[in-house]
DNA sequence: AAATTGACCAAATTACTAATTCGGTCAATT
DNA sequence: AATTGACCGAATTAGTAATTTGGTCAATTT
């Protein structure tokens, strides 16, 4: 059987967009690594975003499944929100690609990376609202607004994870589960 | 009585700070507008940083002030952090001066503005850290990290206030204080 | 006939340089 | 003693030439 070129290219700009990011890499170095013509690239993708998209929409399966995979059903929801979401940002900080494009959104405002980059955060707030929803309807936690609960959830774990450590000392995985327990979960107030 | 000229220089830069941002405001204008001749700011000011820096040193001490006013003494703490808080981030939405600067600080990054907003931001932590030890003692609310506590409330509010708005309808003040009482000061958990 | 290619093109980006502007100083002036 | 604005080197910007880039397509290969 032939080499799959549409592989050989998709796998050629991940490489790319991972070492240089997406404004850094030319369609022609894709099509050098990936050892095909540059026309070839057009035979399979419209232009350059749309080969970048279909890479994005690959990680953002890949992210799913590795959040499923981290939500043990016999878990309560509060841990299953909190090892979901942690092994998500986890994927954000360990991926070279997302590293790259995080870094490439805030210092040069690449247009197309902002956009990837909204389609990512989308992708995960409508994952936790059907986990919310479920959580819901068996009763798990009380009535709330689904959307505005996800959204919550989701820029809380941002803040404890990536900003709390830009000014103290990282929070330890367990330290953030009990700080979510507290404060999300169960609530400050007394009486 | 002669004219208050470092006076007339600091509400000369504000305003030129306010209109075109730290970057685009040259000592020559800020001269101008406060009719004195460039050397005379010198004679008050280091230099064009300590100039802002001391604007920004008044605005947080009116911030404060703003806030204590607004955090009346009969109200329950979570009405009060509410009160207090959202009468900061309407202040900075307000203020000609907070505006151009959170923007010049997104859009170019200038360093001297980036210091600021640290420094800003630091303030209105402080101030909160404050008033959850006085919570605490008073048992108004249970024990916790008044460090980390802060943290959790202001990046809370800065993504309803701000962030919310950027993909959705603005939350109104009241559905706000009630997302706020749920989430953190009730806990959402059932059992 | 279908798939593949790389020379080619207009448009965008970058590298270079000249011209201007700016923060800060200080001798002259008030 | 206080104030000033002409002046300076450093930094920024404007103007431009030179290069690079995304994308096309006629020629070539399979």
């Amino acid at each position: 059987m032939a080499v799959d070129r549409k592989q050989l290219i998709v796998d050629a700009a991940t490489k790319s967009f991972s070492l240089f990011g997406f404004k850094a890499t030319t369609m022609d170095q894709v099509a050098k690594i990936a050892n095909v013509g540059k026309g070839t690239i057009y035979t399979f993708f419209k232009n350059k975003e749309e080969l970048f998209d279909e890479i994005i929409s690959s990680l953002i399966i890949e992210m799913k499944r590795e959040a499923d995979e981290a939500m043990d059903s016999s878990l309560s929801f509060h841990d299953k929100v909190h090892h979901g979401l942690y092994r998500i940002l986890e994927f954000r900080i360990k991926h070279q690609l997302t590293i790259k494009l995080f870094q490439e959104e805030k210092e040069m405002g690449t247009p197309a990376v902002m956009e990837v980059m909204v389609k990512l955060e989308d992708a995960i707030l409508g994952y936790l609202k059907e986990k919310i929803i479920i959580a819901i309807e068996k009763g798990e936690i009380q009535e709330c607004n689904p959307e505005v609960t996800a959204f919550i959830l989701l820029k809380l774990y941002i803040a404890l994870i990536f900003d709390w450590e830009k000014k103290n000392e990282p929070l330890a995985k367990e330290e953030i589960a009990r700080l979510l327990e507290q404060y999300i979960f169960k609530g400050l107030s007394n009486g």
